[in-house]
RNA sequence: AGGCGGAUAGCUCAGUCGGUAGAGCACAGCUCUUACACAGCUGUUGUCGCGGGUUCGAUCCCCGCUCCGCCUACCA
């Protein structure tokens, strides 16, 4: 019968006919419309699709596919990311695979390798991207170390070094002893670990006779130690400052010195100066001119300055000094303490503050208008709660360790003089020393950061350098969409190098999705082995099931528990929605166009109701899709689709559309079927287009594609439209009542009862209209409706505004069911009506409420009464009849 | 230590610019009624985390507290 709809609907087939027809296709570029830009977070080349990357692509997919049914141009920008040390790491490893040493290459052996792994991965992670559905730019694909990317990357270092902003010193920095590089403060992260505290006595005398008991948790580099510290005002420990101590095993001597850093009621208040193995102890140690000492190598083995621990890992030259320690007698106590241990972000491996000659950038300057840029609104964040969090970090910001001692990554542009050791930094390597004319320029070893150059993402994408008609006509950009978890990493130093080399923000708005976890809300991680696949989602689901749950779940500020319970109640969604075309279908075979419909001028019921719906449903889905409340906006979509079209105006259509074909409600409610079917899919379509292109392509072929069609918009119901639409849900709520009855006296649904419809004077003819919706929404036969004289009728009475339902239920339901259902229900009513009228005579209340709410509660109250007076003679007509029945 | 977010029906979450609390899922009963059993109809459940305050009225605003999650920080 349905030979343009199959019977149902087959995701994985859809999905692969539109893919393969759009995919990576052509932009469209709209001159005329208002420009919409958006870059999508680069990711990883290394990387495989998961639920972070699913719902920020679906969200700008959402956004990008609105925009353009907005009439807009819109250019969405895809890329990736060299990622430096994961790409390093990566290539490495199938090195080893094939028993090559990283070191028996050269670097540009090395490289060249890493290119051809990326060349060789074919189905990256751009391609998994488009699975999603993502209308991306194609033509606009950047790549961090694509030719100009790179060119724009040396040409930011130039300038910051040319402008001041970058320097190379010797400091303390993060290292990651298995990475082997520098890392910058934003690459460390902290895990809670239940460390020891081991107490150390640092004797007066080489012996262990009297002396200061340190608290530590690296008993391991204490043979590195300068000093020993105490709080200047720690009464206990007065004399002893300015004295000297023994490190424990060995002969050296350290000095006791005094320094506020010290917290005196942490562990012993004595705390070990290790310069050159602690962030905190070198600033202390710089405080008080204690020289470096470093007996930590850079693979994390001790050196030979460690004596006895030379060559052992951190980990067993601690267990071994602990041995030690203790056999000897220095060991007072050891204590169990939690403690946060600063782990690499890429691999786990437990950090080294090391001192090392590195690259940095000066951000305190670069930070200044990133945070006016925020402060006075010109960029703005959704939600806005975590501009506090950005503020936070860029007034503490510190100075950024830039450069990386890997291979893989942009080679920092500068050159070092091997005769007079001037540093030279510019486009090209220079032939010879501006200073000592020396021809021997040794290029600097290092790369630099991935984070330094996706903070060009937004402008470089665009053609900056160049002044190019992109970077003109879509820069700023419009919107970025991201996760909390990169805000400093990749938000904030797109916005510093967003101003500072363009002079303009990098977006406009910022939007920050949470986190997707497991249904139990533990993040997805491989170790928990509970991390869900998104292409297995997808296939099993399909792709608009899969982004409707996405789009539906992301409340701002909140994390997404996934569970597939979820994704396939969306599944269900989406088949109700294949199920209602097919129902359309049936009443309007072969027709091709969207049918032209007058709100002002229709009549069936159903049909303006149906209509004001609809506009209330898109006026709000455009409004939060403006407050990029893309839950609201699905949840809308979602009551709509469901509970009004499917639910209540399909169900409504049944009982005119068994009319002859030329019935003129027939012929409307046709066409209204047909138009807010047009209207539903270009709703629905920004959210789940595969399902609604591929039904538009079988309904409104004869339209333009619904990729070009425009974003529903509807202007203000008229007020006699509204008029009706009350009066129709009014008849809505009869209908639950019979049903509610209906069920309430198990009254099977097949039973069709008998009876009639009595209404006030001169509403005959209003109610007329609504007898074949009445009648097969609650199943009656509704054999007449009477003018008057409601209150003679007999029957069981089920009471509305304008009259009441009379039904003829003799012998079907026990009238003393009946008359217990009216009375629970009375009781109900005037629990309400007993609150309602405390509140109305409350003096206060009166004096003291605003007018409005005091109307509402007088209308409520009336309103009410008038349902009492209906239950209340509904009651009696039962208590005649039980009496009457009693009487035979 | 500081900051942020959360605590609402059995579960997952909306919401209320302060005026009688609402969806989905789950559960129960009934139903193959002109698309849809991946369905329809009906129904059940809430001291809106705890204690104060402001107010005619607080689940919503203010203060304090508890628990959970996250972020930041040089806790050795």
């Amino acid at each position: 019968m349905n030979e343009r709809i199959p019977k149902t609907y087959d995701p994985a087939s859809t999905e692969r006919k539109w893919l393969s027809l759009s995919s990576k296709k052509k932009r469209i570029s709209r001159p005329q419309g208002k420009p919409f830009s958006m870059t999508i977070p680069p990711p990883n080349i290394t990387g495989r699709l998961h639920m972070g990357h699913a719902l920020n692509i679906t969200l700008q997919d959402v956004v990008a596919r609105f925009r353009k049914m907005e009439g807009q141009d819109v250019l969405w920008i895809p890329g990736t990311d060299h990622a430096g040390i994961a790409t390093q790491n990566v290539v490495e490893r199938q090195l080893s695979k094939e028993g090559i040493a990283l070191r028996s290459l050269t670097r540009e052996e090395f490289v060249s390798r890493v290119w051809e792994w990326k060349d060789s991965i074919k189905s990256g992670i751009l391609d998994q991207i488009t699975r999603l559905g993502a209308s991306l730019s194609w033509e606009h694909e950047r790549f961090t170390m694509d030719a100009g990317f790179s060119r724009a990357v040396t040409e930011v270092f130039v300038r910051l070094y040319r402008e001041g902003f970058l320097y190379r010193g010797e400091r303390m920095i993060h290292w990651c002893p298995r990475c082997l590089t520098a890392l910058s403060d934003v690459e460390v992260s902290y895990v809670e670990k239940n460390g020891t505290l081991y107490y150390v006595r640092y004797g007066e005398s080489p012996g262990r006779d009297q002396g200061l008991v340190v608290a530590t948790t690296r008993p391991e580099t204490i043979f590195a130690d300068q000093a020993l510290a105490v709080n200047p005002e720690d009464a206990r420990y007065q004399g002893w400052i300015g004295r000297k101590v023994f490190i424990p095993l060995i002969q050296r001597e350290i000095p006791v010195i005094a320094d506020s850093a010290v917290d005196p009621v942490f562990g012993t208040g004595v705390l070990k100066i290790t310069p050159s193995h602690s962030m905190a102890d070198w600033e202390i140690a710089s405080r008080h001119g204690l020289p470096p000492f470093e007996i930590i190598d850079r693979e994390g083995r001790m050196n030979e300055k460690a004596g006895p621990l030379k060559g052992l890992t951190r980990e067993d030259a601690r267990e071994k000094m602990v041995e030690e320690l203790s056999a000897r007698g220095f060991m007072e106590k050891e204590e169990s303490s939690p403690s946060s241990l600063g782990v690499c972000y890429r691999c786990q491996t437990v950090i080294e503050p090391a001192l090392s000659l590195q690259w940095f950038i000066r951000m305190k300057e670069l930070a200044g208008p990133a945070i006016d840029a925020v402060r006075n609104g010109e960029i703005r964040f959704f939600p806005d709660g975590w501009k506090n969090t950005y503020y936070d970090w860029l007034e503490n910001i510190r100075d950024w360790c830039v450069s990386r001692q890997i291979w893989w990554g942009h080679p920092i542009p500068a050159w070092h003089c091997e005769s007079c050791r001037e540093t030279v930094v510019d486009l090209s390597k220079p032939d010879r020393c501006p200073r000592c004319q020396s021809e021997k320029l040794l290029a600097d070893p290092d790369v630099l950061d991935t984070w330094f150059s996706s903070a060009l993402w937004p402008f470089v994408t665009l053609g900056w350098p160049e002044d190019t008609p992109d970077l003109q006509r879509f820069y700023p950009t419009s919107l970025l969409v991201t996760g909390f978890d990169i805000l400093f990493f990749w938000v904030a130093r797109m916005v510093m190098m967003g101003y500072h080399f363009t002079g303009k923000a990098p977006f406009r708005d910022v939007y920050i999705h949470a986190l997707v976890r497991d249904q139990f809300g533990q993040k997805m991680t491989k170790s928990k082995g509970n991390v869900v696949d998104p292409l297995e989602i997808m296939d099993r689901y399909g792709t608009d099931a899969f982004r409707m749950t996405l789009v539906h779940m992301a409340s701002p500020g909140r994390d997404i528990r996934l569970s597939t319970e979820r994704v396939e109640g969306f599944r269900n969604f989406v088949s109700k929605i294949w199920n209602a075309f097919r129902y359309v279908e049936r009443f309007a075979p072969g027709e091709t166009r969207i049918p032209e419909v007058d709100e002002r001028s229709l009549q069936g019921p159903a049909n303006q109701w149906i209509m004001a719906s609809l506009s209330k449903a898109v006026a709000d889905m455009r409004r939060y899709f403006a407050l990029y409340r893309f839950d609201e906006a699905a949840n809308t979509l979602y009551h709509f689709t469901w509970h009004l079209y499917c639910d209540w105006f399909i169900e409504a259509s049944k009982s005119v559309l068994d009319r002859p074909d030329d019935d003129p409600e027939k012929k409307e409610t046709v066409r209204v079927l047909r138009f807010t079917g047009s209207v539903l899919l270009r709703m629905a379509h920004p959210v789940m287009p595969f399902v609604t292109g591929e039904l538009w392509e079988i309904l409104y072929s004869g339209e333009a594609p619904l990729e070009e069609q425009t974003f529903p918009d509807f202007p203000e119901s008229s007020s006699k439209i509204s008029g009706a639409v009350r009066e129709f849900e009014a008849m809505m709520a009869l209908v639950g009542d019979v049903r509610q009855m209906r069920s309430q006296l198990k009254i099977t649904p097949t039973l069709e009862i008998q009876g009639e419809l009595a209404v006030g004077h001169g509403a005959r003819e209003r109610y007329e209209r609504h007898l074949a919706f009445l009648s097969r929404m609650a199943r009656i036969s509704l054999a007449s409706l009477r003018e008057g004289d409601v209150e003679s009728r007999s029957g069981i009475r089920i009471p509305f505004a304008d009259g009441a339902l009379l039904l003829n239920l003799d012998g079907v339901v026990n009238l003393v069911d009946e008359e217990k259902r009216l009375t629970r229900e009375l009781e109900k009513l005037n629990q309400k009506r007993a609150s309602i009228l405390a509140r109305l005579k409350s003096r206060e209340f009166r004096e003291k409420a605003p007018p409005d709410v005091i109307e509402k509660d007088e209308r409520l109250l009336e309103e009410s009464g008038e349902e009492v007076q209906g239950l209340d003679s509904a009651l009696a007509q039962v208590r005649r009849m039980i009496e009457k029945e009693g009487g035979h």
